[in-house]
DNA sequence: GTTAGCATGTAAGGAGTTACATGATTTT
DNA sequence: AAAATCATGTAACTCCTTACATGCTAAC
């Protein structure tokens, strides 16, 4: 099974709702997972070549009809799904390990969802709450053992890093309540929106 | 003058206040800036290689007594702060340009702030500041423009980082408080620590 | 005596950015 | 007609990680 990176991820989900350009992947990309997490170009577009190449996506060119022969426009090339691609990401979002809960991936998978069943969304915001708590524990432990102590200024950005990292794991624990109530209920929606129809 | 980067900034930092070998460099570089930010040995070491040849610190093996020739230990090496490495800790210290307050400097910065005078403080809190409402602008004006809405999964998502900034803007504001509030009294201290003695 | 932690390094490679190079379309 | 935005791409470079290679020292 071949490795699926965040951003081929990233751009299969953004791609499963519609085809784009490439300058347009980029904007959804931006907007899905905040201010931050702009992709260069220089990264965007080498990752649409591999896909391309790997076979999950295609590249179609705007050929221009023949109604406008004289401008012809500069190539405008708009990406879509292959059936190989829409594979790879209902088995990507079926899948819930490791890497669907790493700093850099979880807000991927995160912003996915929609696309997920319900037991794997469980699993992933379980997965990333027990690796934040492992974070806040290896802190404290750090601090035991601290032998020299921190100054005034190093000990406040401890004291907040720790109280961000908090906040995280009770947005987590949230987010996990509501799951486990709805899927008491009968809400388990989205289970196969990107498998075949 | 010489670009400084993080890295570098952070290793003056910590060997200002005592020689230390590359290992418990990076324990200390961990424990500072939390759990994350821990540096691997291949970053390091030619990191201190590098600084070694810009004359910032001196590599100092640590060598055999008399007393004991037989068991002759392995290379531990002691590195500590140049005349040249202090002045250029000094200078560091004394700017306070955009490199200050990116995602990556910030922290390093602030954790030399015992090592800062107040009117640089200053800069820097209000600096990063502007950065952060920029970027809380930045995704307002994204959502306005923004055609096709978001899932809910989605929304969540931008909900959730939008508080987690805006938590870090009233964290700013605090220490831009006192750090105000102490300037108005006496207290400026350890203003040229990292200079002359 | 064996595990865990201390200690130093190198080589290969991954994942991304910046700067460059080009040109079309829409808005003001 | 100028400016902003849409649009595609490449080459060089930066920064960092992983995996490897080595060996000492303290604790259990």
């Amino acid at each position: 099974m071949a490795k699926t990176d965040v951003l081929t991820l990233a751009i299969l989900g953004i791609l499963n709702e519609q085809p784009l350009h490439g300058y347009q992947i980029r904007k959804r990309l931006g907007a899905q997972l905040g201010p931050f997490r702009a992709l260069s170009y220089g990264s965007l577009y080498p990752c649409l070549r591999r896909m391309v190449d790997a076979d999950l996506i295609t590249a179609t060119g705007e050929e221009p009809a023949a109604s406008a022969p004289a401008s012809s426009r500069r190539a405008r090339i708009a990406y879509g799904l292959t059936d190989s691609g829409r594979e790879r990401l209902a088995q990507e979002l079926a899948s819930a390990g490791a890497s669907s809960w790493d700093d850099d991936a979880f807000d991927v998978r995160f912003s996915l969802f929609t696309h997920t069943d319900s037991a794997t969304r469980l699993r992933i915001l379980e997965g990333r709450r027990t690796r934040l708590t492992e974070r806040l524990d290896e802190v404290s432990e750090g601090l035991k053992r601290m032998h020299e102590r921190h100054d005034a200024y190093t000990a406040e950005l401890q004291r907040h890093g720790l109280e961000q990292v908090e906040r995280e794991v009770e947005w987590l624990d949230q987010l996990i309540e509501n799951e486990r109530s709805a899927t008491g209920g009968d809400n388990n929606h989205g289970t196969a929106d990107a498998g075949q129809d």
